[in-house]
DNA sequence: TAATAGTTGACAATATTACTAGGTTAAATC
DNA sequence: GATTTAACCTAGTAATATTGTCAACTATTA
């Protein structure tokens, strides 16, 4: 589980279409002009969100992305996952430098870790964030979602 | 808050360090060793390290890496802010272009999602992991932490 | 005391990733 | 059918992560 500027990019743009759910789609543009994020790079973004079958497109005017299902059913951990590819190639399973067994136990160590980062990110969903923000409070306890 | 590999490599050396605690120092080449990571990289990670004052260094022969202070009093995430220099450039406060409140308010969701995590990895220290290592637990559930 | 080897520390070079720029195709409106 | 708006594609540039090389320091040993 990596977080990097490009996770959270694409959490916003996805954060962007869910608050903005009007049944017609939301083009890239305007995320762009209202996240302040470069049109290119959105493209780049929604082509992997696109493959991983969280958008849906229509082309020409009008046209734009929308959510392929409702915003309570995507998570926070899916979107990251759908931008950052390489998922996790440290671990030792198919490595033939792991020579001892401490580099394995730190390994492991460290996927137990992400692994647990990943829980708590798979029980958000777009639509918690969204409601949670609709509301009055200040600072946002994830505890509490 | 960020979660990369640099990150990663950073916490596995102290991790490292912390379990084969003897007294005596540690060496970049024995950690390089074990844990697979370049030499010249360690030596980056270990002058951050110890900037931030989670190392002490002794040179010559005989000489290396120590903890500054025990393993029960240092967490990941501070090793993770001790490699990772650029702490949120994105929230809104200093930025001249933000100029409606949707991008504000994404902004500081993301803000506070990162919060979260620092604050789930500030609960765990390094002499946890080890500790939680040495038993023979196959999975490690870091929630009994 | 002088030589040697082990070690940190600093700096350059390469590889990988993040980000930008421009062109192409599809659909809708005129 | 021409024009506009948008997704999509292919490269290029910039930034960062990672590695390589060399210098400076220190304990050991002859």
């Amino acid at each position: 589980m990596k977080l990097t500027t490009k996770s959270r990019y694409a959490v916003t743009a996805m954060l962007d279409i869910a608050s903005h759910n009007t049944g017609s789609p939301i083009s890239l543009p305007e995320i762009s002009h209202r996240q302040n994020i470069s049109l290119s790079y959105l493209e780049q973004l929604f082509s992997r969100l696109k493959k991983s079958g969280l958008v849906d497109s229509i082309k020409g005017p009008g046209g734009g992305y929308m959510l392929s299902k409702d915003a309570n059913e995507i998570v926070i951990s899916e979107v990251i996952q759908a931008v950052d590819e390489d998922l996790e190639t440290t671990a030792c399973n198919g490595k033939s430098n792991c020579h001892n067994n401490h580099q394995c136990i730190s390994h492991n160590l460290w996927q137990d870790l992400g692994t647990e980062i990943n829980n708590f990110l798979s029980d958000i969903t777009l639509k918690q964030v969204i409601a949670k923000n609709n509301s009055d409070v200040k600072e946002i306890k994830l505890s509490e979602y």
